[in-house]
Order: C-alpha cells, then structure tokens, then sequence
DNA sequence: GCCAACGTTGGC
DNA sequence: GCCAACGTTGGC
C-alpha cells in the first residue's frame, strides 16, 4: 500500500464535492504534468491519499482511496495524460494546515512543504502515519 | 495581485 | 541538446 497527497482548489473541486460523489468516487482528470501523472501511474487500488483544498484554506481535510487505476483522461484527447479515480474515506477529526505541517519537524521532508507545485504527490508510510494521528483518524 | 519556482515549448 | 521565452501553480 502506498500513500499520496491530491491537491485541489476548492473553488474548481472540493472535498465537499468528493465526498458527495460517495462510493462511485470521481475521475482525477485535469493533470497536466508528467511527475504528478507518474504518481497517478504508479498508484493500486486501495491505495490511500489525503485530500488537500490548495489556495483556499491551504490544508489536509480527508482521506480518499484509489478506486480505479489509471486510465485515459476524459478531459483530452491527448494521449499523454491519463488519471486514477478516487472516492472519499472519512474527513480529518482535525484538517492540518500548511503552516502547521512546516513547523513540524516529522514533516519537514513532506513534498507538500518543499514543492508547492506538484499537484499529485507521494506521502511516506511514516507522514502518513503522524498526520493520521494528528488529524484523529485511524491510519 | 504579485511573484518565485518550476515546467514546457520551440528556435537554433 | 541548449536555452530563452513563455505559461502555470500556488503561497503570500
């Protein structure tokens, strides 16, 4: 099992709206970058990620889980970019912002915290698991 | 709204 | 294959 970070904007998609589409879950799609469409590439189904509203609110607020392995993304023709499909798990008790995962020392190696720009990335068993407990939630 | 960081494109 | 120009993301 491997663990990812999704980010959003809220205004485009919101956990709210991912949470919404239940079990059925939602196509990724929009990615046009080849490291994040890597990581969509290497995911299983099962495997988990957090929910990350960027711009507004700027902070972790669910768990998703891969329920589609990539495939060719809907959005274009171009047959470069394909996506997994996710569906919502359970919210964060707590969500956890930016600003408090780049104080805290077990996160400094976070690639949410050293590069804002990548849109799907990877999480490490143990982030995971130290978010997870600060967030109130069974990792 | 600005701008730094980063990616991509295309001319050479 | 280099690199200048340009575009986008996302924090501030």
């Amino acid at each position: 099992m491997n663990y990812w970070l999704f980010k959003s904007e809220p205004d485009t998609w919101s956990w709210d709206q991912q949470v919404a589409k239940g079990e059925v879950g939602e196509e990724w799609n929009g990615v046009r970058n080849y490291q994040a469409r890597n990581n969509m590439r290497a995911m299983k189904i099962g495997d988990r990620g957090f929910f990350y509203h960027s711009n507004i609110g700027k902070e972790m607020v669910g768990i998703v889980e891969v329920c589609r392995e990539s495939s060719p993304d809907s959005t274009t023709d171009d047959p470069r970019w394909d996506c997994v499909w996710i569906k919502a798990v359970e919210p964060l008790k707590r969500r956890i912002t930016l600003e408090e995962a780049k104080i805290i020392p077990e996160l400094e190696k976070m690639v949410l915290v050293n590069n804002t720009r990548l849109s799907v990335q990877p999480v490490s068993p143990e982030e995971w698991a130290f978010i997870c407990a600060l967030g109130g939630v069974d990792p």
